[in-house]
DNA sequence: AAATGGAAGCTGTCAGACAGGTTGGGTGAG
DNA sequence: CTCACCCAACCTGTCTGACAGCTTCCATTT
């Protein structure tokens, strides 16, 4: 990692500087670093695709929220370049719910209920528009993220979400029949039971269920 | 995220390359996209920020195999800015690590096993020297997450290591006593034990009494 | 007091240049 | 004929100077 990416790392962590926290301009920064600003703006360009820092046209530098989308590009290359399988995705996925959903159940906000049960619903009265379910799908598995109060977990679920969307059509398609898939809608209902019932134990073997027969369904499909 | 870097991304993808497969010089690249050099450079800057390619002086840039380094630095400024508490974080390794040792007592080589229990020997051997115990400690973890054979879990638990590496000593000086230290060191010596036994379930509640232990010396120091 | 306009500052991109490292092929010695 | 060595071509790392487009903020006007 280059000299000058960690000097602004390092100014983030000498000046304290929290999210929206303005940095130095590019001109500035390079006449502080004795470098030219070509070597600043590939600094700060890194670290933006990082998601450590937020440029924009015109506009200062700021310092960032925690984003999983820096993430999600690792992990689908990852997957790309054949140095992760999807069943590997789907184990690491299968384990960190089992435990958010557990948090969730005990530290969702009412209103974070609700919406998990709505989704399910959602999922259920759309069960003949696949796209609407897999999107009700994933916000589901979002508010869950959310839901258990470690932005850690939020982190990782979410740069999961990106390489898993692209397997969900064809794990819906092959299962092999609709009893099979109306199985994977039941276990979100009863996923969010548990979690509105604030019943953690119900609720981490809800997931596992669920991605028990997730996974199934792609080894049926035949990806590995 | 810049339209160059998903241009390159898109390269490796169509081409199908991987890790250590070469891509086109900066020159090429930028005159098959049509911007100047400088552009591509960034694009390609970011992506060895990411670990997705490997840059190097007067040397073709080329695909790279995953990498920790750039989550690591995520985290780290999660933890930096106040928006991740080591406490979560903790709970992140705790639950990852449940199971990684699980899969590493079912997968793990002989050779492994043997390195597990040296480590765990090593850590109770250097007792009186604490910066050796903390590098066979890190390394006991590191030999896990390499058995579990899923390089997800890999790739998470060694970014994790950073924030943590640097709270280590705080916790083994919050420790109230020798005895409470010693019930650390014994710990590893019992998952080694249970991963050599091709034990699971031991070594998963192994993991969950050292992550206990460790949780509540931090919060003894006064670590959130 | 509020709306408007403009100036200053910043980023995004480009072209050209040069130092220093890498690579591969050709040459010369054995 | 083989092997070691060397050089030329290529590539990256960095710098400079320039200009268009966007933001921001302040001063002027309504």
């Amino acid at each position: 990692m280059s000299r000058t990416v960690r000097s602004v790392t390092g100014l983030i962590r000498a000046g304290n500087l929290g999210p929206g926290d303005p940095l130095p301009s590019e001109t500035e920064l390079s006449r502080d670093l004795g470098v030219s600003r070509t070597v600043v703006r590939e600094a700060y360009r890194s670290l933006a695709t990082l998601h450590l820092i937020e440029l924009g046209n015109g506009r200062r530098a700021r310092v960032a929220h925690l984003d999983h989308h820096a993430m999600s590009l690792m992990i689908g290359h990852g997957v790309q370049t054949e140095q992760i399988s999807i069943q590997q995705v789907y184990d690491v996925r299968r384990t960190i719910e089992m435990r958010t959903v557990a948090l969730a159940a005990l530290r969702r906000s009412e209103a974070e209920a609700d919406e998990l049960v709505r989704h399910a619903r959602a999922m259920a009265e759309n069960f003949d528009d696949p796209p609407k379910v897999q999107s009700h799908d994933v916000a589901f598995h979002e508010t869950i993220a959310t839901a258990c109060r470690n932005p850690v977990f939020a982190l990782i679920t979410g740069a999961l979400t990106g390489v898993m969307r692209e397997t969900w059509a064809v794990g819906w398609q092959a299962r092999p029949n609709d009893a099979e898939r109306w199985l994977n809608v039941n276990c979100h209902n009863a996923i969010a039971d548990a979690v509105k019932a604030g019943d953690p134990k119900a609720a981490s073997a809800g997931i596992a269920e669920h991605y028990d027969h997730s996974t199934k369904a792609l080894v049926a499909a035949g990806i590995g």
